[in-house]
DNA sequence: CTTCGATGTATCGAGCCGATATACTCGGTC
DNA sequence: GACCGAGTATATCGGCTCGATACATCGAAG
């Protein structure tokens, strides 16, 4: 998830971990936000893969022991990151996994964002009924505001598989616009 | 999160760890779900801490090596308990913790509730102002598919406000009564 | 009589978080 | 010219959680 935000943000520019964390928090903070604590290790283990290179490293001035560094982009970085454009597996379902994903969704091949898409109505659709069947088995029994969350729930769910099927209608009528 | 969970379920009665995970799927399951990997390391750390304490083990059967295990709540499990259903903190704010937390929002005491929901209020609002904000920044230069997602969760937002704002006029409505 | 699904306990590696520590730089202010 | 706060920047630590995997029993269906 952290790799795959880090190698697509990394796309624009190279930049430092701190820039890097801001960008990332610009263009994601709406659907996940990732801390410090996360970001370096992952750098480094992304450096480590050779995935991304350190360049124009800043001198150790004085007695400062941190050197400021500027992360950037390899070609196995930008394939890398093409592969996991081209992944719709199920982490792009889930609620985080897709906002991300839906990020860098006009990089992403025509039929890999409608398998995305429909993975994500199939997980809606598979909440809703769940919803549903726990407001129909409950009723009597159940907390009154576990019932309240689960209508909210259900109606959330509802309005996004709308939603996803008017993005999913969208697409294929693209897609038949270019076929002729 | 899942310390809080746990030790709410076995309020119903001990069981063994697999029955556990069961019942927190099908109470909790709309809002959250808590692997095997996570439980048994948690159970563990509430035996250490003395919050519950393994009653009944199976004997050890054949050349079976694990022994089937009963965990009870204890004393300090139940009182812990109460401490946690005591507290309005930001984890109580976000998603996942929101829906458990309202889980147990019958036996939570009413100030507190009140001060979870307020909390929760605060929080959906923020995400609704930066999703405005978002929205308005960027009308041409953002994504298509990002605009149409910021979109949706405005709505999910909005929406989510005005059921917190009946729930808390419901709360209010209810406190004056029983003063009265 | 075997295979399959449910019951049951457990570990491992890895990702991620929140808190915390450490420094430098630049603008303003007293 | 000393001081301070905010922003820039790198980094670690302990702890929680996940997904995958492994092991083992038991009843029922075939």
């Amino acid at each position: 998830m952290l790799e795959f935000a880090i190698l697509g943000i990394l796309h624009e520019a190279p930049m430092h971990g701190y820039v890097l964390r801001k960008r990332l928090h610009e263009t994601l903070g709406m659907f996940r936000t990732f801390s410090y604590g996360s970001l370096y290790p992952t750098l480094r283990r992304l450096l480590r893969a050779g995935l991304i290179v350190e360049e124009a490293v800043d001198p150790v001035t004085g007695w400062n022991r941190r050197a400021k560094r500027v992360y950037k982009l390899t070609a196995e970085g930008k394939e890398r990151f093409a592969e996991l454009l081209a992944d719709a597996g199920p982490q792009t379902w889930d609620d985080e996994g897709f906002g991300v994903h839906l990020t860098f969704f006009s990089r992403t091949p025509a039929d890999v964002r409608m398998r995305i898409l429909e993975g994500r109505r199939r997980r809606v659709e598979e909440r809703r009924e769940g919803l549903r069947a726990a407001l129909a088995r409950a009723e009597e029994k159940i907390d009154r505001y576990t019932r309240e969350l689960h209508q909210l729930g259900l109606e959330a769910s509802e309005r996004e598989v709308r939603w996803l099927n008017e993005l999913i209608a969208h697409e294929q009528a693209e897609q038949r616009g270019k076929e002729t």
